[in-house]
DNA sequence: ACATACCTACGTAAAAATACGTAGTAACCT
DNA sequence: AGGTTACTACGTATTTTTACGTAGGTATGT
């Protein structure tokens, strides 16, 4: 009986060259794996998927012209028997939400080793879906009750735009006719949301987000 | 006469595992090159560079512990030998400029090809420096004539990056091995130079003006 | 020598924020 | 009715930061 060896077919998705062509370096020296494309943002790698129909598309996420959130999305609908996989540097759990509601089979940091990685497509090349979620596990929990988007509730994202435009809790209070106390519990709520502990933390994800 | 291969030694810092394994893999594929060994921050990578003396630290700028333009400032100081090239995602001039300050040999984009790298680390072995600046060209020119352009001092601007990332000013003094009190004169310092008064505008300050 | 810039660090006092709890009210849903 | 969510607010204790000054040491430039 002869041993057929059938190569999981990838196309690898990022606008940085030396990051993805390191990654496909790397991938290829793997025999069960064959990369069989490349794309540089989201609406080549629609294009190239249904040219080259690979197994698995591993895409990041922030890319010019079209991300990789959108970009699966669309993926799920149009060529929904071709798996993604995102590849990221953030592992913000309402993103790994969002690349789930997308339709995206699994979602790895490129913080993992190359053994991960490799683990990651054999899953879901057996059909499964893997997300990595170590490192995020308690504040991926505490968002799944809300599924809808923010974790922030309207007034606490108030709040938060404030605080990070630098007003003062004394000074956010006063404007919103609230007393600093109630400021101060809103604060600490947030924090514990969206899982930072410090002012210039707020201020990122507020600036991430768009509340300013 | 026998013809001798000398290869270019080359440490690799990267806190993301597989863009860095990535971009090894590749470079292996080069017979000039040799990499020596591996990095997930700025304070291993000035340990790693004493202990291999590598000819040149590949280097990102924003990661844990100790970013790439602290360590560069180090390096530069206590091995100069050692050449530095920048591996970064950002082109903002400032930072290009601060880089050369801090005694960088090179600074190349990620979205660079690999024949570009190559090149940028066979120009810094023979001596010179190489710094990619197609794109930024106009924005670095505009940068020259002010030639100070940031109204920080080097020290200020690692203390603020440190402030960005929501480090406390206790946990800034244990980083930098100041005094906390040290720290807090920084801050002041720094605040009333850029006209902000609190965290939140220092945060934003220090995005927009790519310190983290 | 003197001046300047930078880094380091402190005294004193006060303000602000954090952390960990508590709880009342209104609106909405089951 | 009971449960949940969101908004409001507090007690207590502690930590952190701010503000306004002070000043020494080192390196550099004139």
């Amino acid at each position: 009986m002869p041993s057929i060896v059938v190569k999981t077919r990838i196309l690898l998705v990022d606008d940085h060259v030396l990051v993805r062509d390191g990654i496909a370096a790397y991938l290829q020296l793997e025999e069960s794996i064959e990369v069989v494309g490349y794309a540089e943002n989201g609406l080549i790698a629609i294009e190239k998927s249904k040219e080259l129909q690979p197994d698995i598309v591993l895409m990041d996420i922030g890319m010019p012209v079209m991300g990789g959130l959108e970009a699966t999305a669309i993926l799920s609908k149009e060529a929904p028997e071709i798996n993604v996989l995102i590849l990221s540097m953030h592992d913000e759990p309402e993103y790994i939400l969002k690349l789930m509601q997308a339709g995206a089979s699994g979602y790895v940091l490129k913080d993992v080793s190359f053994d991960e990685l490799l683990k990651a497509i054999k899953i879901i090349d057996e059909g499964k879906t893997y997300f990595s979620v170590t490192a995020s596990k308690q504040q991926f929990s505490n968002l799944v009750p809300t599924a809808e988007s923010s974790p922030l509730t309207a007034r606490e994202s108030v709040v938060l735009s404030h605080i990070a435009n630098g007003l003062s809790n004394k000074s956010t209070a006063q404007q919103l006719n609230i007393s600093i106390r109630t400021v101060e519990t809103h604060r600490q709520n947030i924090k514990q949301k969206i899982g930072v502990t410090t002012t210039a933390g707020l201020t990122k994800y507020a600036l991430e987000h768009g509340l300013i």
